[in-house]
RNA sequence: GCGGAAGUAGCUCAGCUGGUAGAGCACAACCUUGCCAAGGUUGGGGUCGCGGGUUCGAGUCCCGUUUUCCGCUCCA
């Protein structure tokens, strides 16, 4: 393990230090959680995207692609669940480790009195028989009402707290009540944190509460709500998908491990609409289909594993993630969850609109189930990285560091060089740059000596070299070198789009 | 969030008990060589994470803060 966090440093580094990934606003010290991509992140990043969208979109006929706003109208995260699930006040014992929701220890101190009161008033009732008046007694015997006005003002106070999100004014109060936490006894509190994960901003006049939006946590919300538009106007016959990628926000407490988990990030998602009792099916399906994918890219398929739910999300009737080997131990990169119909069902409710399909061979109208499909954009960065990540010792004892990406994810599919800065190579070079530049990217260089330059090459992951010799000036032919093996064969000029084409063919 | 460690050039690091920053590699230009990184010459680059304090003087001592890493916690 020890071995696998000195390579995930330098993992770290390497992507720094070569233009991968930087941490934003590095200049101001970065902020905690946010990346930026590079020159070559960038490429790579894109090629995933792309990669994933051929995959679910242009393979399938029954999968069409949207992309949907960030900003999404409030009432969407009260009936995804969102806002309810999300809002509390948390706080910390500093000694029992453990987090409580502040209110939830207010009201329960509240009970404790609450209890207390009952028990009086029970007592009296036994004393006075059937002459007793219970709401009589409530209101008028001193230690009762003093209970009580001591609950009503915690209340009262905790409420005010809430709305005014006067968060140090409601620790001051659990301090005051010297409440205990009931675990380790002690009253050695954190300050209380609202744990909300999402990032909330306002749209247009900043004086009304109204106004406050969120920037979307998940991406499938975008997808459920534009569901009738796009069965409507694409006149999808279910079973059909959609398919979106794009930024989600997560105000998460703890945000770490490099590009793996981010405040700011990328989801790939798909929504897989079907027939009612048929989702299980597709689950298995979509289970199968979107491993094959992973398997595609040609990591070996011990870097993978399924970990199975056992505990199901009030959502869904089942779900699975697929893991993948981190630098850091099996962890989930995409989730894939029968999601039932509670999303469409509940944007029905909250919308007042139908949501629903007609299928003429059953001749009934329903409400789709769904299964998802939801990778991470940023996690198959890292995890291709860290898979090609690769130092190596060569048979003369040299050592090369070289990422060994899948090539059709590289950065860079070819670099032009020049063996010598004379004798009309640089201007040969350029003309193969200019033939190979439309299809691909390129990168063109003469600097130092060649070795140099293969390994430069090697430190982004550039699968192929051309170099233009003085042979090429005679007979129009060049070497092309492999990145993994380092080997080199001599082909003619008009063979390289091809060569090339070969090598980056897909396994779809 | 709690606890621990760290932050000096793009990278890896040095800087002793406080005296106004250094190396190697990398980078740029030119010369030379030419098929698997270390040829020569010249040059650019750091307010030592940030902010305070102590001191005649702070990269060095103290406090705070921030970022990163590790463990715990958290992750509908």
């Amino acid at each position: 393990m020890a071995n696998h966090e000195e390579l995930f440093k330098k993992l770290i580094s390497h992507a720094k230090e070569y233009g991968f990934i930087f941490p934003s606003s590095e200049i101001y010290d970065g902020l905690s959680a946010v990346y930026d991509y590079a020159q070559y992140g960038v490429e790579l990043k894109n090629n995933i995207r792309q990669y994933w969208w051929k995959s679910m979109v242009q393979m399938n006929e029954n999968i069409v692609g949207i992309d949907s706003a960030i900003f999404m109208h409030p009432t969407v995260w009260k009936a995804s669940g969102h806002v309810d699930a999300f809002s509390d006040p948390m706080i910390d014992n500093k000694d029992s480790k453990k987090r409580y929701r502040a209110d939830v220890l207010i009201e329960d101190y509240c009970a404790k009195i609450e209890d207390k009161i009952n028990k009086e008033v029970e007592k009296a009732a036994k004393r006075f028989g059937d002459s007793f008046d219970e709401n009589q007694y409530r209101t008028t015997n001193p230690r009762v009402m003093e209970y009580q006005q001591k609950i009503d003002a915690t209340l009262h106070r905790m409420n005010d707290d809430l709305t005014n999100d006067n968060l140090a004014d409601l620790k001051k109060l659990i301090e005051e009540l010297e409440i205990a936490c009931p675990v380790s006894g002690s009253r050695n509190w954190t300050d209380i944190r609202q744990f909300n994960l999402m990032f909330s901003t306002k749209m247009g006049s900043v004086a009304d509460d109204s106004d406050t939006i969120y920037l979307r946590p998940e991406t499938a919300q975008g997808i459920f709500v534009n569901f009738l538009n796009v069965q409507k106007t694409g006149r999808m016959k279910i079973p059909f998908g959609i398919a979106q990628t794009g930024k989600a926000f997560r105000n998460e407490i703890v945000a770490r491990q490099f590009i793996f988990r981010m405040r700011e990030f990328e989801q790939m998602e798909m929504q897989f609409f079907v027939r009612p009792g048929e989702e299980l099916k597709w689950f298995e399906h979509w289970k199968k289909t979107r491993m094959d994918w992973h398997l595609s890219l040609g990591i070996p398929a011990t870097k993978y594993r399924f970990h199975d739910h056992e505990k199901l999300a009030h959502y869904a009737n089942a779900a699975t993630d697929i893991e993948f080997e981190f630098l850091f131990g099996f962890k989930e990169l995409e989730g894939i969850h029968s999601r039932t119909d509670f999303d469409l069902t509940k944007h029905q409710e909250f919308s007042g609109k139908k949501l629903q399909y007609f299928d003429p061979e059953l001749n009934e109208n329903y409400v789709p189930y769904v299964v998802e499909t939801s990778i991470g954009l940023d996690r198959t960065c890292l995890a291709v990285l860290s898979y090609a990540y690769n130092e190596e010792t060569l048979e003369d004892g040299s050592e090369r560091v070289v990422m060994k990406f899948p090539p059709i994810l590289a950065p860079y599919k070819v670099a032009v060089l020049p063996l010598v800065k004379k004798d009309g190579m640089p201007e040969k070079a350029r003309e193969i740059m200019d033939l190979l530049k439309p299809s691909y990217m390129c990168q063109y260089d003469e600097k130092d000596a060649i070795g140099r330059r293969y390994r430069r090459q090697d430190a982004i992951g550039t699968p192929f070299c051309v170099t233009v010799d003085t042979q090429t000036m005679e007979d129009n032919t060049v070497t092309i070198r492999y990145r993994d093996s380092m080997r080199q064969e001599r082909v003619k000029i008009d063979e390289l789009m091809g060569i090339i084409a070969k090598n980056l063919q897909a396994k779809l």
